[in-house]
DNA sequence: TTGTAGGCGTTATCAA
DNA sequence: TTGATAACGCCTACAA
């Protein structure tokens, strides 16, 4: 040990992982490096993972197919203990595929899917939208009432859509035409879908974003539009990041406690990896709460 | 090669690089995931990265002594080809004796230390405040300038400093008690900031944040005090990331061209990696342009 | 308790 | 050109 001191030695985690088949390491595919929604979320992941003594190789999706596809690849060629990943654009045979072939524990974030062998976290999505649309029917007074989804059937588009839906036609409601639009996923696209609504001659009264970075983006596009939010449009997103508190009026949101997410998924992980679960996949939705702001 | 796609063969990297003694991975550490200046940063980085085929191992020292230095260690034990990072907490004996041990590339952001042996890109943050504060002065008439900094001598804080001290001088107006705060690097720190300004008898006309999440939370409070911005009081930002257009008004702030520091660092490490570039360490200054919103 | 040999999956070297 | 072999650095099993 002396020696050990004196010399400085590290021992060469690659030669010990090629021995024991353990890498000290997990993967982590996140959907969007600018979506606040996983800064805390990959905090605690890295948290939880210093704790067991495992580095984490990040990579980010975008949202881009070729990206997570090269993921996949990635963490099949180079050894990891487990892998976290929010895939948006892979499909389910994809993922499936590549579990197949990877014998390594598997955390899905938002998860679509539910798969015998893999962990998850997710299925807020329709609830919770459920939740926000009544609470602005029946709370707020709201009738006419817009969603701002996602392009094509990304998860968690689907989802969300589908509580949106339901609540309305609960609640009696009719979906006019035009007032579901769809978008990117970003600010740009919520400014995007705005522009869409301005142009009606008869507008929702409020509008629901799947995600609180087209809300964002909603409400400056109607602002520069000379329209006061709430009064002559009100705007609800979904996750309570910075942004909520920077854009003015501030948003009324869909909170999830996001660091908790996080440790979620990579306890989940953990367990796996030192074999203290290995029963079938199982599937935690994260709680929420309405945060209600000026927006609405 | 039939077999090789027959039976879906893959090389395990891991024995690879055990081997050739190249692992296809580089380190990157940067300052802390919340601030959107990394997220261009970053995925320039893995663009550039994944061209030459390399994994990207991504770190984040938000800002924390502990975990930069981690960072050091978890870098000497698992051999990676490269290392980029923007250190904030790390002293300069803890970089040099990084260097020594291990004897990889390294590129630092935001450096604050020019090493004989490693490339570094910045070196912005005086002369651009300088132009910054000179531009107010000159350019709009404003003469009462104050300065948040960042709390301890953590960079990129004296450089902006000296940036400030030297403009105000040169342009004869003198700096006076309670026109300098300091603060944390974030949204919230700014806020407290302008919370000591607005208990001033004569607090600054204008107030330079030494970065924007900071100008963002300045703008914030200020806003809720009462008070008109820019008409009362203005704030101006370093760094044009997406909050400057969240934010009402929008952000007068020094803009660098981001993901074009990603590229730069990522190309001046991997011209080490491949030998390409054996000379003593390089410094380059990024570009910066003034982009005059509705703060100032 | 201490020491030694074998093998993890590659690649590079050297011989055939 | 092809094929066998050693070595990268570590850990484990087994022998002394």
């Amino acid at each position: 040990m002396d020696a050990v001191e004196t010399l400085g030695y590290q021992p060469n985690i690659l030669a010990r992982s090629l021995r024991t088949q353990q890498t000290q390491m997990i993967a982590v595919m996140i959907g969007d490096i600018s979506n606040a929604f996983y800064h805390p979320v990959v905090r605690a992941i890295q948290d939880v993972a210093y704790l067991n003594d495992y580095d984490v190789l990040i990579s980010n999706g975008d949202h881009i197919y070729e990206n997570e596809k090269r993921f996949l690849q990635t963490v099949l060629r180079r050894p990891v203990d487990g892998v976290i990943m929010a895939p948006h654009r892979l499909s389910v045979e994809d993922i499936d595929q590549f579990i197949r072939r990877s014998h390594i524990p598997v955390v899905l974030i938002g998860a679509q899917l539910q798969h015998p062998q893999i962990d998850g976290v997710g299925g807020t999505s329709q609830p919770a939208t459920y939740e926000a649309i009544t609470w602005l029917i029946q709370a707020k007074g709201y009738r006419r009432i817009g969603f701002i989804g996602v392009e094509s059937d990304m998860v968690p588009g689907p989802a969300r859509y589908l509580g949106y839906e339901r609540a309305m036609t609960d609640a009696g409601l009719s979906i006019e035409p035009g007032f579901v639009q769809k978008a990117k996923f970003t600010v740009e696209g919520g400014a995007e879908a705005m522009r869409m609504y301005l142009q009606q001659s008869n507008p929702p009264a409020v509008v629901f974003a799947a995600n609180s970075l087209m809300a964002v983006g909603a409400i400056l596009t109607a602002k520069a539009a000379g329209l006061r939010v709430p009064e002559d449009i009100g705007v609800m997103g979904f996750d309570d990041i910075p942004e909520a508190l920077i854009v003015d009026p501030n948003l009324t949101t869909v909170a999830r406690d996001l660091p908790a997410i996080g440790t979620q998924v990579a306890s989940m992980l953990f367990e796996r990896i030192t074999g203290k679960e290995t029963g079938p996949g199982r599937f935690v939705q994260s709680g929420w709460r309405i945060v209600e702001r000026q927006s609405v």
